[in-house]
Formats: structure tokens, sequence, C-alpha cells
RNA sequence: GCCCGGGUGGCGGAACGGCAGACGCGCCGGUUUCAAAAACCGGUGAGGGCAACCUCAUGCGGGUUCGAUCCCCGCCCCGGGCACCA
């Protein structure tokens, strides 16, 4: 009766077999076979990957598996639990391989999409594999290209002729999101910017809502903290200035600071400003004006919004009247006033602004202070820097001695009073530019006709395929391919039945991603992007885990179309996601992000193979905190192995007639309940920490009670599967492991019943006395005095107090 | 500049304000082996002491507390995000 030595290569085909065959992993909704709506749902969900020609990178699996984790003990606990995966897999790196190996987009994805497949199999992840999407299946992007419909329907999707970020790479545009310290966050290519017609997502109506309903969700603070801090919401005024020399006109400014209003002493507006051309007509100097906002204009954005950039200023030989007290102050064309956000005018308060302070130095311009300190007063000819602290109101009219708090309401609604201004929010966050020039992405399903102008497809009409192409070469004029498929691009139009041409753009990446979870729900439905049945039962999701990375692209794109798709009642939730977390980056084995340059890459299959799945896995979760970046270490790994082995050679010493144990039983409770804690809290390292205490305190007995060993196997079922299921079967369970009741903890027989505690003098330790848990306090007090140590440190001194902390310690305060 | 994290043995990391260093790696010693590797068992923060024990130690400097890795104040370093945002 020789045990065989354990090997992971059978075990784990074994039951990555078995759970194929079986469809453990199923999960049933309702309607479906095996539905049981008793039990509660629980929605796990990973982002689902990019399926890239390099194959999983074992950074993926660290989500994955910590996911998988969560998924099995939750159905332990008796949720029905989806736990579903897909592929995002139209994008960028797939059109660029295939333009330079001659391969079609699709026949790429399809490659890629097996190796990952089959990588992820591998690995022994719980997912219900029956509902697979993938975003480039037409029968899945025809609810995107929906989607897009209902949002043009709505008023939300529309045309504009904006600067776009141009990476000059890719030959494609890019939305704020994607460039990264000014170049293209995909290619590292250099972005310039460039005017172009683009479809754009009016996401800023919702900036409000993706900020205020942060507040009912529990998503990691930090996150939070990013898309606020993203969407970046400023609370003031637009205040509105007249054109001195030329009547009619007038120039609005945003200000976060309407208490500093009466301190304006200049003003200055973008070189793109509209409000130019109408005053710069007949002005003294008007040619020069001109050539310096040209010179301006042509310096790259992202240079010329450097703040290290010298700031530069033009008197455009115009001024505007300050609405609040009638001051005349001239009007500059500044490089460092952008269009795009406010209304491209600032209004220029030098006494009680750092920048303006700088600016008015330069240029001679005067300082004129309307704040003062509680306690002094301020000479303004004295001034070294700007005070931007809060104050007293001076130099303000009315509002003189008001304290500058109090005065920022009361300035805007005086002004409201009388038509020359309002209270205003403006936020950071742009629009979303949802046009890209490139051929491997979703058609975006609109015609352009001469008559009617843009008209939409016809909803029978989706999904709008992508036609084959020969070349996915983007075309000098930096149209997407489609462009020049003529058959494709020659159209009727839906409306008039006249000639009309197809719209070329197509989709960013970002569009499949945003509405994914919810064709997971309900993945072969031809009427709906998901059953109104499936959407109640399984929405929101339970847990989303993903990258930090994700935080202001997809995770906010996702929120908003969400809450778009809530509004015209599609689906029944205002967020998606109920609970957000995110993991930390894995590395190189040299502490540094690993890539191919670096040469640091560590291949997930070359692991498995050496080490088996099972380690694999538990390595992943072992190697440190959740959600910080931890450097590889193959030897690591292996010591996860070897823990195994001693788990395998474990299983050989249960016997009928073991005896029972009273602390093993005590430190099997205690496990119990802090695995399933640290599941809960994504301290999945120290749930493994205290399983291999239980393990290693088991192997110091000869012998090992079957029902110990039972309940410690369903312990180390979530995070090593196959070997749980091997040893289950072994025990004489019936499979699957991961079906069986999570085991039930007693707090009574955690419970010590002698405990060590410390005892301190003046907070050093000294000694410790063993005594019955439930000893009373003077009792574990004079025990503390009495010890030998204890004493040499209390000997001849004047005991102050006894500090007693119940169970924990005793500390002796001596004089 | 602003907003988040983080700094603990040789390394990855543990510690409701209460025994600093769980667990793992590495290293050292042992068992096994002709030998080595692997595996298994034991030891392992630094310094002192024959020992019992003692001293020091959680980036630096203060503070609160009977007691601080943990809380507060002021710094230094590392990582991430945002940044002429009016």
């Amino acid at each position: 009766m020789a045990r065989p030595e354990y090997s992971f290569e059978a075990v784990e085909k074994k039951w990555q077999d078995y759970w194929e065959r079986s469809g453990t992993f199923r999960a049933p909704g309702p309607g479906d076979r095996g539905f049981d709506p008793s039990k509660r749902k629980f929605y796990v969900l990973i982002e689902f990957p990019y399926p890239s020609g390099a194959g999983l990178h074992v950074g993926h699996p660290r989500s994955y598996t910590a996911l998988d984790s969560v998924a099995r003990h939750k159905r332990m606990q008796g949720c029905n639990v989806l736990y579903p995966i897909g592929w995002d897999a139209f994008g960028l790196p797939t059109e660029n391989f295939a333009l330079k190996t001659g391969t079609h987009p699709r026949i790429v994805t399809e490659r890629n999409v097996a190796n990952f497949r089959r990588q992820l199999k591998r690995l022994g992840f719980s997912f219900d594999w029956s509902r697979e999407v993938n975003t480039t299946d037409p029968a899945y992007y025809k609810w995107t290209q929906w989607i897009f419909l209902k949002l043009l329907e709505k008023g939300l999707a529309y045309k504009a002729e904006v600067p776009i970020n141009w990476c000059t790479s890719c030959k494609v545009g890019l939305a704020n999101e994607e460039v990264v310290g000014g170049v293209c966050e995909r290619c590292g290519g250099q972005v310039v910017r460039r005017m172009r017609k683009q479809w754009m997502l009016a996401i800023t109506r919702y900036a409000e809502r993706l900020i205020d309903d942060l507040a009912g969700i529990d998503f990691l603070e930090k996150i939070k903290a990013q898309q606020i801090n993203w969407i970046g919401r400023s609370v003031g005024a637009r205040v509105v200035f007249r054109a001195a020399e030329v009547p009619g006109v007038e120039v609005p400014v945003f200000t976060t600071r309407p208490d500093t209003l009466f301190g304006v002493t200049f003003m200055v507006v973008a070189p793109e400003h509209p409000v130019l051309e109408r005053l710069l007509p007949g002005s003294p100097g008007e040619a020069e004006v001109r050539a310096a906002a040209e010179r301006m204009k042509a310096v790259d954005i992202t240079e010329r919004t450097n703040p290290d950039t010298e700031k530069i200023g033009v008197f455009t030989g115009r001024h505007v009247v300050n609405p609040a007290n009638g001051d005349l102050v001239p009007l500059y064309v500044a490089n460092y006033a952008v269009m795009d956000y406010g209304t491209g005018a600032v209004m220029g308060v030098p006494a009680h602004d750092q920048r303006d302070f700088l600016f008015a130095r330069k240029y001679g311009l005067a300082v004129k202070v309307v704040i003062r300190p509680a306690d002094r007063g301020l000479d303004a000819a004295k001034m070294e820097a700007a005070y931007e602290e809060p104050g007293v109101q001076v130099n303000s009219g009315q509002f003189d001695g008001t304290p500058n708090t109090e005065a920022m309401g009361q300035i805007t609604a005086w002004l409201e009073s009388r038509g020359a201004g309002k209270p205003e929010v403006t936020y950071h966050l742009r629009d979303w530019v949802f046009s890209r020039q490139r051929y491997w992405g979703e058609p975006i399903p609109v015609v352009h006709c001469a008559k009617c102008g843009v008209v939409a497809l016809p909803e029978r009409e989706l999904p709008l395929l992508l036609p084959d192409v020969e070349r996915f070469q983007t075309t000098e004029t930096g149209e997407s391919p489609l462009a020049l498929i003529d058959a494709w691009v020659n159209t009727k139009c839906p409306k008039c039945g006249g000639a009309a041409r197809r719209e070329t753009d197509t989709m960013p990446q970002w569009a499949g991603s945003s509405w994914y979870f919810l064709r997971y729900l309900d993945p072969d439905n031809a009427e709906a992007l998901a059953s109104r049945q499936a959407l109640e039962y399984w929405m929101p999701v339970d847990w989303y885990n993903g990258g930090m990375e994700h935080t202001t692209l997809h995770l906010l794109y996702s929120r908003f179309w969400h809450k778009f798709l809530f509004d015209i009642g599609v689906v029944t939730t205002p967020e998606p996601y109920k609970k957000r977390t995110s993991h930390g980056m894995v590395l190189g084995e040299n502490g540094e992000k690993m890539s191919k340059a670096r040469g640091n890459v560590v291949n997930p299959d070359e692991m498995v193979e050496r080490f088996g799945a099972d380690a694999f896995r538990l390595y992943e979760m072992f190697m440190g905190a959740f959600d910080q970046a931890i450097p590889w270490s193959t030897e690591g790994l292996n010591g996860m192995y070897r823990f195994l082995n001693r788990v395998w050679e474990l299983a050989a010493k249960v016997a009928p007639d073991a005896p029972v144990k009273k602390d093993v039983e005590r430190l099997l409770h205690q496990t119990i309940k802090k695995v399933g804690d640290d599941i809960e809290a994504m301290k999945f390292n120290t749930a493994l920490a205290q399983l291999m205490t239980l393990a290693n305190r088991l192997g110091q007995e000869p012998k090992v009670r079957v029902e110990d060993f039972r309940r410690f196997v369903l312990l180390l079922s979530p995070f090593a599967p196959h070997i749980a299921e091997e040893l289950w079967e072994e025990l004489g369970g019936a499979p699957s492991v991961s079906t069986q009741p999570w085991p039930a903890y007693d707090a009574a027989a955690a419970k010590e019943d002698e405990i060590e505690v410390p005892v301190q003098v003046n907070g050093k330790l000294r000694g410790k006395v063993t005594v019955p848990a439930d000893s009373a306090e003077a009792f574990i007090k004079e025990q503390a005095l009495a010890d030998a140590n204890v004493k040499n440190f209390t000997e001849g001194k004047q005991v102050v107090k006894i500090v007693y902390v119940p169970g924990r310690l005793v500390n002796v305060v001596v004089k």
C-alpha cells in the first residue's frame, strides 16, 4: 500500500479534465437548469485580458488567483458564484502586429486567444467557461454598437472638431487619458495636437454623479481619491467682463476665488480664444499681437502648458471692465491660458495668486490687495509673494470687513443679481474622444448623407460588420483603412435612400470593455445585451479586482456607460461594481518592472512545468501583501512546492485511531477562522501562513485524525484546488471538494484554556506567567509580581500601579 | 507644487496601541548518500554573558501614553497619480 509520490502533472491534469467534463463551475442563472433561487448570488469579476502575442505574464494570475480563491470560498459558503472570463480583443497591438506580418488581425486574435485560454486552463481557475465572451465577435459588438446608437439618440455622442492628441507613430487620435507624460501610452511615440472631427462622448455630463455616487460603493479609498482627483471638480463663479473699447463684446471668466474679484488688475486669454477676432481688428499693434498669438499656438501644447515653461503675455491693446468696481484692466494674450478649461480666459489677481503675482511683476502690472490677514495689513508695494491665505476683505466696496470665505458666496450672489455672473462648477475631466482612425475596432454604425447629415443605422442592421480588407495601413490623410474600401464606404442613407458614406472611424478599445460584465450574464442573447431577468439577478458585480492603471480609464468609462444604461432603463443598478480592489504589480527578480527590454520576464508556463499550478498559485498569493508591488522569486515558489509535498506526505499519516489532541483541535479552529477572515480581507499571504503553521503542527503527530485532515484539505482547497481534490478523494470524499461546505468554526474550541501572559516592568518585558484562561485579574497580578525576574526589577522600588490588559499583558509601573 | 501609498533581520514579509520579526526564502548545522543535488530534521535580528539573563534595534528628530512599528508634530528617502486647471 505504498502511496505514490506527489506528482502534480498527473493530479492537475486529472482534475482539470474532471472539472471541464462535469461542468463543476458552471453558474446557473435564472431559467437555467440547476438554478437554485434559494442560494445567495455572488458575482466575482477580474479584468478580462487583452490577448497579446506575448501570452500570459506572471502578473495576470495574481489577480485571477486571488479572486479564484474568493470565488471558491464563497461557493463553499453556499453561494451561487459567477466567475467569468473573456477577451478584450480589439486594439492596436494586434493590428500593428498584423501590419508587420501581413496576417489578418482576426487570425492573430484567434491564435492569441487560444494561447491565453490554454495558459489559464492550466492554472485551474474556476471560471465558468461556458460564458466566455470576445469583444471582436460580431454577436458581441452588435451590442457595443447598440449602446453607441443609444448614446447618439440621447445626445451624448456628438461629432466635434477638437484638438486631439495625435500619436505620430500609431497614426491614431488618443484620449487625454492615453497620453502619458506627453507620449503615447501604448507605443511611447510622440504625440502632437491636431484638429480633427471626432466622435465624442459627453462623460462630463455625468461628472457630478461619478463623484457623488462613490460615496455609496465600496471602492478602495485610493481609487476613490484618484477618480475624484481626475474628475477635478472646481467650485466657483463665472464672471462676465465687458470689453471697454468694443461695444457688445463680453469676456466671461471662470474663477474659484470670486472673493478676489475687486483685486483684478489684468486679464489673460488663450491665444486660441475666439474673442480675439472681435477685439483685435483696429487695435494698436494688431499685427504684432496676432503674430505673437500664432507663435504661442505653434508651440506643442504639452510643452506650452508645462509649469516650467516661461510665461509669456502680450498686451492686446484692449481693456475689459471689472463688473464689480468698474475698473478698466488691460487684456493680455498669454501662452499659459488654455482654451479647453473654464472659459479660456483668466482674471489676474496678483495680490492673491502667486502665478498672477509673477506675471504682474514681469510686465509691470498693478498689485491690488483685497484680502488682508486678520491681524495685520498688507502693503502691495512691499509684497514678495501673493497672499493666498484666508483673511478679511479690504478695498472691496460693501464687502469690506467680511471674512473672505463668506465673501465668496456673497460676491457671487451680488454679481448674479446684477446679471454679471453666476455660481459655476467646472471639471478637469473632458469629454471622451471616441474615434479611432484604425481598422481593428468596432465600426461606428452611422452614415453621412449629403441631405440628412449624420444618420444612425437602424437597430435591425446591427451588427455593422467590420469588412475584410487586404491592407490595414492607415492612410496618409490619417483616415482609417476603412476609408479605402469603396464598396463598403458607399452606401444608401437609411432615411432618404440617397447616396451616403459610412463613418470610417472605429471605436476605441475602451468601448467593448465598458460593458463586458453585463454580457457574461447572458452571453448568447440575440434580442438584448442581456435579459432583464439575468441583469436583475446577478447585478451588481459583488467584487471586482483589477489594476490601479485602470482607475481613470476603464473604471470611469464603464461607470459612465452603466449610469447611462441605468438612465435609459436597460440595467437595474446605478453603479456596476459594489466593491473594487486592486492588486500590486509583480516585479522581476531584480526588483525592477518586468519587461522584455530588461530581460527579467518570468514565463508562467515554465514555472507551472517545474513546480505545478498549485505551487504557482500558492506563491502568487504568498509572495507578499496583495496590494503591494512584489519582486518575483523562483526560490520562494520552490518553497511552496515543498509545502505541498509535506501536505502530500501528511496524508500518509491519516489514521482512524489517531487520538484527539486538544491543542491541535484548537489550532484547527483558529485556522478556520483566520483563513476565512483573511480571504475576505485579501490577506491571502497570512491565510497561507496560518495553513502552513497548522500543517507543521499536524506533521509533528505520528498519526493524524481523518476529521482534522479533511478540514485542513477543505481550508487549503481555495488556494491549491488540484491537490485538494486529489486528497479529498483519497479521504473517501466524493468530488468535487469545491462543492463541500466550508468547515464550521467553533469559538469555544478555538479558545485557549491556558494563557501565557507577558509581564512588563515599566514597559519592558521581564517575564511571563502561565495561568488558566479564566483566572481573575487579582490572581494574574499576584502571579506576575511573584515572577523571579520581575522581582529583580521591582525589589526595593515602589509599585505605582499595575496595568492589566485582559488576556494580553501585565505592566508593573515602579518608581 | 498638490494628492495617495510605503520605509521592520541577509531577502519577501507578520504584528486589534500590549511578548517586534508569525510564515516562507536564504544561510548554518545534522540525517540520508560513495559523493553531490534533492528531500527531511534542528538553529538563525545585532552585541554582551558559561548561564540565568542584559543592552540595542521597526528611515531621522521630537511629542502623547503605564506602554508606540502602530497615534500626533517636523524632516529624509522610495514608489504611484495629478499638475500653468484659472
